[in-house]
DNA sequence: ACAAAACAATACGGTTTCGTATGGAATATT
DNA sequence: AATATTCCATACGAAACCGTATTGTTTTGT
């Protein structure tokens, strides 16, 4: 018994996501989104207790959006690990993703991260995710301990100043030179 | 004729740009600003027109300081190229200047650049500046011209990179990791 | 049909911030 | 010492938010 609804959780948190992307975490206002999504406030409070809810479902949905799905699916596929690295390197610095512009989104959540110590945790450990995902495939590839750890390290760093650059400098270059990087790293 | 001022227009940038490394460029807020500071918006209406007013100054400030004196500086320095390659990835990633957080000053302006477009046409061409100079070092050094290039963007992105995950996750080896390849790129 | 539950709009008080207006205090000039 | 100028504080109205309270409006179950 209920009633169907114009706006479901998901809805906020996507809207919430483009103006993440588009202004940073402090124009993911309750009022700002609600205009954007043709609702009011008290959808909204239906929804969620209050902003602090709304920003901690962000990144739950963006942890297991961006990084536990992409693993999942790279380990179904059938291939050599060389391969998988590419196609990371690839799927990674895409542009969009759910019809977000996922290389804004990615960018401003470490923005995010730098000015609230929940947003930190939550990318501290889900980047260790990523950088020993990556670590295992350099090492399945064939370097050494050292140099894996050391590549896979030096790969993330560029992975994150490919969505730094991008946002203000969108060069298309710049993400061929990652790409680049990456391809070199499998075939050694 | 006149009086002693309390507080300096270059009091007020240097307290923006430490508000920015905190909170980002949403939390430089004249009023705020303004009790850090110790004093009142009527101090801040006399140095600067308005709030876009310092938002500008801040730039101009950043782009001589952070970038025009430190290429100055090695110019005038009588090194090889290889080490003043290694002594700016040095510079570049160290974390305080002028007793301010670097790395979150560098890391907060790439989010404020993706958000207002006056920052990022400042970013972008400061950052053309940047590049260039790497390339140029790269070159003077022994790489072919292809490879400058790819090099120095590549060094550049993965500084940014550097500067973004800093924020979160001030692990000291990220910083190692980038000088190293600094290094690596110097002795060939 | 009717009640209950799901979902959403409106109205309210409180806080923060902007920019302006205005008056006061300190100092250099004459 | 008188004055002009520099510098700063206080007070004000307008806007944007937050979260709560209250009241609707749809559906679904019985």
């Amino acid at each position: 018994m209920g009633r169907r609804a114009k706006h479901t959780k998901t809805d906020w948190t996507l809207a919430a996501f483009e103006t993440l992307g588009a202004e940073g975490i402090d124009g993911v206002k309750v009022e700002r989104i609600a205009k954007t999504l043709g609702a009011t406030k008290g959808s909204f409070y239906w929804h969620f207790a209050d902003r602090p809810a709304l920003l901690a479902h962000m990144l739950d949905f963006w942890e297991t959006e961006g990084t536990h799905n992409i693993i999942e699916q790279l380990q179904e596929a059938e291939l050599p690990a060389a391969e998988k690295l590419k196609q990371l390197a690839r799927v990674s610095s895409e542009a969009q993703t759910h019809g977000l512009d996922s290389i804004a989104v990615e960018g401003a959540l470490r923005a995010w991260a730098g000015q609230d110590p929940m947003a930190a945790e939550k990318l501290k450990s889900t980047e260790a995710v990523r950088i020993s995902y990556l670590e295992q495939l350099l090492l399945d590839i064939g370097h050494e301990q050292n140099a894996a750890e050391t590549y896979a390290r030096q790969l993330y760093l560029m992975l994150l100043g490919l969505y730094s650059i991008s946002r203000h400098n969108p060069d298309p270059q710049n993400r061929d030179l990652f790409i680049a990087f990456a391809d070199q790293l499998a075939q050694a």
